[in-house]
DNA sequence: CGATCCCGCCACATT
DNA sequence: AATGTGGCGGGATCG
């Protein structure tokens, strides 16, 4: 800013500093850093504390000296220089709130950073001399943009109620994490392009959680598959890839320049507008990147290659200096994705070397289709990093295969703050989330799906039925009461009208209350059939199916849970170290075989595995090269290699996959956990181990394997337009399939509860085999989707054999008549052997054999010629396209992003009315 | 030395 | 014109 101020600051500082120019000015910005900067004292004790963090965050183990706290000072700081920096604050705009920024800062960081700071200070700090000066200067990693974004999103619920809105002021945010408002904007853009905010006015922005990330997730992935489906579909070359996308998107649409996807939110949009300039190509970017991985088979996308695509379609030429830049760009991006657990770094080992790329560890879920399988390893793998903070994985562990087969957590090099993301979030968020979540699931549920779904059905759908949407209104109704509680310990999960995202219900209450909905949900059926034939494929699709399996999912979970839970909001509790130990051994196995199974069945995982390796996997987790996909090939050969036509095979896989990931898509923003705690406790009590700091809900799970620490959780996607698919995991049945599922069983059995949205609703699910409750027989005969699965767990007993059917199958199949109960026996039992490759096998059979084809097909954009889906192409095609193309723009309806330039500030606030009023 | 990416200049947009 | 936004890329750090 000032000249003067540098000056100032500097001497303050003193920063030896990297350069010298930032620096300086920082110190108002950055108050943090300034902080530490600034007072000496911080510094020194830092210092000593560093060296001893480094390795461990826990401050206990340093004997030496105060260790983190005093590392954190940051946040305390004030000190001497505080003064200056209040001066300096004073003097410029920016530094109107920091102080009181100061205070929130504050509490954030210990919450959060804990871990993370301390491990990220310091780096090397012994130096007294350079302490002083710098003394903490925070690293370089300190300032991260993941660090920040972390801690950005720890000061907001993952899943705020709906009625309550948070409006985010960004001078404010900026003054708190101490930084400058530049870096805020860098993270908001991207939130906003997954639409976790939304502008409200200048420097207002609202804060809407995730709980519709799965459905924008899902429109990415439907649009991406439009634009790169195919391409992915090729994904082994890069080279090939790339060129091919920037063909297709070239023919496909003119280009209508990135639109961001977020638009659906609006209608009007539009506007013409012009987009004049660049628009928020962070924004553009942001979604587009995302739409590589959902469209990735391998869920990993290299930089380069994200940036060759990104650049083609905004240009052809690619210099080497545009090409630098996005580059830079994405590592922007990726950052805060990474902060969201959406991604994780990874190497790529390609013919030519070792690339970086990034690997989708989200939700995979909502089309259901691809595999995702991967995307529960890496989940896992992200936040093992963390490692225990996953411990909701942990739990699941079943997962854990994937640790250990990709490489683990503690040699990822790359990133040290995905892990403290990851561990971070999970934990906290999930726990959180889960509590909240069955308060606030209904509530949300309520409105979101109402909302959301309506907004989703009618965009995606509204050539469809409007009738859907209605559903889901219904279901909401029902859910109110009981749905997110979640108290029985037994998991019965009743399952949920087929319209309506359904939502479990842990024991008799939420079954009572799943019973009335039942009715309801039957009569949408009636509307629905009208869906089922014409819709269905929407839904499958779209919607993702969600899936359980035990120790897959774990994974799965994990992930989930991570993403949910942002940061630090709530305290984490759960971690899941045991998680990792478990999950080791064979339920990793089990996931990715799985995975890889379901992409290709009759693939033996081993094969699958090894060449993924090879190929990619550099680091944790694996296989990471676009090239694994052909050389997994067989799986997706089988399937059928092109994404989006090849349908069938695919969407086989992306059950599976499914399955397992994408519970914990879905999942987030459902989760509720508080119920279950208490019960949950009980149940499954055993140990958790302390490792993590589990605050505690989660112990249980950690525990282990013993017991899921979930409790139970109640997928529901509102949004369901497209994707709905709902799982809904009975906490405890989980823990104890998953649990065991380590050791004895191993993949599988966790209890889900699949539940099709409404215009899916048409698929039932499955059932476990152990519980029959009431609600079951409901849902048959709505036949629509729900289908519950109950797996009791009170003991673990149960742990054996859930299973998972995939709706589509049911309805297929047998829709109305089949019984849960029956159905769910067949559907699975995995023996602990099995497990593995059994396990997915078995799986996949069941599952994704039957309907998957069927409604995959449909599902995808490519194929599906569906009405629908027309509508989304547009909007696809618009993304990818670039700036000018307006004409489709009605399709995006609500097209903030297209149009934002122009509108956008209007756009903005009308959108986020809207959005606000859901 | 390449990968990562912080930092903030500065242009464009909005008020 | 002031302020908000955010593209952009130099160059510092990291590994």
């Amino acid at each position: 800013m000032e000249p003067g101020v540098l000056s100032l600051r500097d001497l303050a500082a003193g920063r030896p500093g990297r350069r010298g120019r930032a620096e300086p000015e920082e110190a108002q910005k950055e108050n943090i850093f300034d902080r530490s900067r600034m007072a000496p004292k911080t510094p020194i004790k830092n210092e000593p504390v560093d060296l001893s963090k480094q390795k461990g965050c826990t401050p206990e183990r340093n004997p030496i000296t105060p260790v983190k706290l005093i590392d954190r000072p940051q946040p305390d700081p004030w000190t001497p220089t505080a003064n200056l920096k209040m001066l300096v604050s004073a003097a410029s705009p920016d530094m109107r709130d920091r102080e009181k920024k100061k205070e929130l800062f504050r509490p954030i960081e210990n919450s959060e950073q804990n871990d993370i700071s301390d491990s990220l200070q310091y780096d090397m700090v012994d130096d007294s001399t350079v302490d002083e000066f710098e003394k903490q200067r925070p690293s370089r990693k300190q300032k991260s943009l993941g660090l920040l974004c972390q801690k950005f999103l720890a000061r907001y619920p993952s899943y705020p109620l709906s009625t309550e809105k948070t409006t985010i002021s960004l001078d404010e945010v900026a003054s708190i994490l101490g930084v400058e408002r530049r870096r805020i904007y860098d993270i908001v853009n991207v939130l906003e392009s997954l639409h976790l905010v939304s502008r409200v006015a200048k420097n207002q922005y609202c804060w809407h959680g995730r709980h519709n990330l799965s459905q924008t997730l899902k429109m990415l992935q439907e649009a991406g598959e439009l634009q790169y489906g195919e391409l992915m579909t090729f994904q082994h070359k890069e080279q090939d890839f790339e060129y091919k996308l920037g063909e297709r998107k070239k023919e496909t649409v003119p280009d209508s320049q990135d639109r961001p996807l977020l638009d659906f939110s609006e209608p009007d949009c539009t506007s013409a507008s012009a987009n004049s300039r660049k628009d928020k190509s962070l924004r553009i970017m942001s979604q587009k990147f995302v739409m590589l991985f959902l469209v990735s088979k391998t869920k990993i996308v290299t930089l380069d290659i994200a940036a060759k695509i990104l650049i083609e379609e905004t240009q052809d030429t690619v210099d080497h200096s545009k090409f630098k830049t996005k580059v830079r760009r994405l590592y922007d991006i990726a950052n805060v994705l990474t902060s969201l657990c959406l991604i994780k770094k990874v190497h790529v080992t390609e013919e030519r070397g070792r690339k970086p790329a990034f690997k989708w560890i989200g939700p995979v879920e909502f089309p259901g289709k691809i595999g995702e399988q991967r995307g529960a390893c890496a989940p896992y793998q992200a936040c093992a990093t963390g490692k225990q903070r996953f411990t909701r994985h942990a739990s699941f562990n079943g997962t854990q295969p994937c640790e250990g087969t990709k490489r683990k957590v503690s040699s990822e090099p790359s990133s040290p703050r995905q892990e403290r993301q990851a561990y971070t979030v999970n934990s906290d968020e999930y726990c959180s989330k889960m509590r909240n979540l069955a308060t606030v699931c209904r509530q949300k549920i309520e409105e979101d799906t109402r909302t959301k779904v309506c907004a989703t059905e009618t965009i995606l759908n509204s050539a469809r039925n409007p009738s859907i949407t209605s559903p889901l209104s219904l279901l909401t109704v029902p859910g109110d009461s009981d749905f997110c509680v979640n108290p029985l310990p037994q998991a019965v999960f009743p399952v949920v009208q087929a319209d309506v995202p359904s939502v479990l219900l842990p024991n008799g209450v939420s079954n009572q209350a799943l019973q009335p909905t039942a009715p309801a949900a039957s009569k949408t059926e009636n509307g629905k059939p009208t869906l089922l034939p014409s819709q269905p494929f929407l839904c499958f699709p779209s919607s993702s199916l969600f899936m359980l399996c035990g120790g897959l999912q774990e994974n799965l979970l994990r992930e989930n849970l991570p993403a949910a839970g942002d940061v630090g909001n709530r305290s984490a509790e759960e971690k899941a170290s045991p998680v990792e130990a478990q999950g080791a051994g064979p339920p990793a196995g089990c996931q990715k075989r799985s995975s890889h199974e379901c992409s290709s069945p009759s693939a033996p995982m081993d094969d699958e595995e090894p060449a993924a390796k090879k190929q990619t996997v550099e680091q944790s987790d694996g296989p990471l090269s676009l090239v694994v996909p052909k050389k997994s090939s067989e799986l997706h050969k089988a399937d059928s290699t092109p994404g989006s036509s090849c349908a069938s095979a695919v969407h086989l896989e992306a059950f599976h996959l499914d399955l397992s990931s994408p519970a914990a898509p879905e999942t987030e923003d459902k989760k509720s956990t508080s119920p279950l705690d208490s019960q949950e406790q009980e149940k499954w009590p055993k140990n958790k181990d302390p490792d993590e700091p589990s605050p505690g809900k989660e112990h249980p799970s950690k525990e282990n394997a013993n017991q899921p620490f979930l409790p139970q959780y109640l997928y529901v996607q509102p949004t369901a337009g497209l994707s709905n698919f709902n799982f809904l995991f009975s906490a405890n049945q989980a823990p104890g399939a998953i649990g065991l599922a380590a050791s004895q069983l191993p993949s599988l059995s966790i209890p889900c509860v699949m539940v099709p949205s409404a215009a899916l609703a048409s698929f039932p699910l499955v059932c476990s085999p152990a519980i029959p409750s009431p609600l079951s027989p409901v849902p048959d005969s709505s036949f629509s989707a729900a289908a519950s699965m109950n797996i009791s767990m009170s003991g673990l007993a149960s742990t054996a054999p859930v299973f998972i059917g995939t709706t589509a199958m049911v309805t297929p199949n047998a829709p109305p008549s089949v019984d849960p109960q029956q159905t769910a026996h067949p559907a699975v039992h995995l023996s602990p052997v099995l497990a593995r490759s059994c396990s997915t096998v078995k799986l996949d059979s069941p599952v994704c054999m039957g309907h998957p084809v069927t409604l995959l097909k449909l599902q995808q954009p490519s194929s599906t010629p569906v009405t629908p889906k027309s509508i989304r192409p547009a909007r696809h095609e618009t993304f990818f396209k670039t700036p000018g193309s307006l004409g489709d723009p009605g399709a995006w309806k609500k097209g903030e992003g297209s149009q934002t330039r122009n509108a956008s500030s209007v756009q903005r606030r009308l959108e986020i009315s809207s959005s606000s009023n859901d």
